[in-house]
DNA sequence: CGCCATCATTGATCCGGATCAAACGGGCCG
DNA sequence: CGGCCCGTTTGATCCGGATCAATGATGGCG
């Protein structure tokens, strides 16, 4: 208030309270960058199954997914849906440079988005090397995923793929257990549909292969959803 | 030889020779920037089968490939192999900016290569952003491929598999015929083997697809490489 | 509190692709 | 020219996961 000039380029109170604030593509920007994205950002929150984007639009914003897990997904022209990826916090939503998206995009869990405008988001890249090195850098771990995934898809069977992607998302949601670093727990942020879909099997199978992974005490699994895993290398090597 | 001075950002001869000089990357290098290259660049020829890189080795090069089609692969602990993707001229082969290599790449059919020191191409990287946006380009083309490939695996049965490879290949290796722009004819750089690798099914399953469309007037094959679509369009369908 | 909608589990049967096995064909080398 | 080797094709059988069907939990809402 006092210095107003000054102001401008502290860091905004929203990202100050954001929780993602130091991690992803916002770890890499000063005081005066998140200003500028904060001037423009806006924040939106989605319920579970809420489309997102849909495929084949127009590309006009980026998202930062701040909280929750996002489903990337494609529909074949005979209704059947492959989940081609998921995003977690600190993510950044749009193929970068892109005019249309290729993909349907949903909410899986609750999800926190901040939105950016295509042309705010790429001015910035523009000037700041380090942004879009960062940006680089994600979607080369993002090609990197896909072709484990694909690994999963044409070459495991049905029990290595369910525990592979329990150890997804327990690298992803988990947090290790006290006094004892193999165990880990966590939420899972997907119905078994959504499961299915990414692991190119059905409902069924993964929920019959999750009930014989637990009959081996692999996983503890409460409520469908609360999920303990005793030993995440025992999983790994399951896992294939 | 007159002005030796000149001649430095003059295009290289084996530049001006190679089939790929106008295309990919090289594109949008000034003369200057291909002599640079030129000087450390290596050209280099390999047979079907040769492995050109292995999964997990320091990352020490990049290549462009300038003919030929290349393999990236990776294996299970079970010794199932899954191919993750294709690379054709004038691809870049090398994760830019990685240090070692998640990938097996290997010669699927004759290749060359025109292989380009590390710290090389990414100093010129550095300095010609045209080109960084180039090879960003590629990146996010190739997670594209690597995503259409996953509804591939996850969601196609047999037929549609092999249609789609087909299909993947026509459109990258294909001459059209005359006088008919839906006719495609090209040679499967491809064995049967690594087809089935890439398609996450066993040889004899391609096989038997590959005769099933035979038989159907999809395809016609000779010398079970020489291959004629006759109908693009209809192979399109078929591939779902 | 209890009904209903949704999601998940479990069971029975079927089928597409894997596996096992054999024959085929073309190219290369002696 | 003949024989072998390798990649491919074709055939017979098996099995894992899909499909069809029914039951069981859970959370939202009147």
């Amino acid at each position: 208030m006092s210095q107003p000039i000054a102001l401008s380029s502290e860091v905004p109170a929203t990202c100050r309270a954001c929780n993602v604030r130091h991690a992803g593509m916002c770890a890499v920007l000063t005081a005066a960058e998140l200003a500028t994205m904060a001037r423009s950002a806006r924040r939106t929150q989605h319920a579970p199954g809420e489309p997102l984007v849909v495929e084949d639009s127009k590309l006009t914003s980026y998202a930062n997914v701040t909280d929750g897990v996002v489903k990337l997904s494609r529909v074949l022209r005979n209704g059947r849906q492959q989940v081609v990826g998921l995003q977690f916090a600190p993510d950044l939503l749009g193929r970068l440079f892109g005019r249309e998206n290729l993909v349907n995009v949903e909410a899986a869990s609750e999800v926190d988005l901040c939105r950016i405008p295509k042309d705010v988001l790429e001015q910035l890249v523009a000037t700041n090397p380090v942004l879009k090195q960062r940006l680089l850098d994600q979607s080369l771990q993002d090609l990197d995923e896909a072709r484990d995934w694909m690994v999963t898809l044409g070459r495991k069977d049905a029990r290595q793929r369910v525990a592979s992607l329990l150890l997804l998302v327990a690298r992803r949601c988990g947090a290790p257990g006290i006094d004892d670093p193999d165990r880990v727990v966590f939420d899972l942020p997907l119905t078994r549909s959504d499961m299915a879909d990414f692991l190119g099997l059905t409902i069924e199978t993964v929920s019959r292969q999750i009930s014989r992974l637990r009959h081996e005490g692999v996983v503890q699994v409460a409520n469908h959803r609360h999920v303990v895993i005793p030993s995440l290398p025992r999983l790994e090597t399951l896992a294939g």
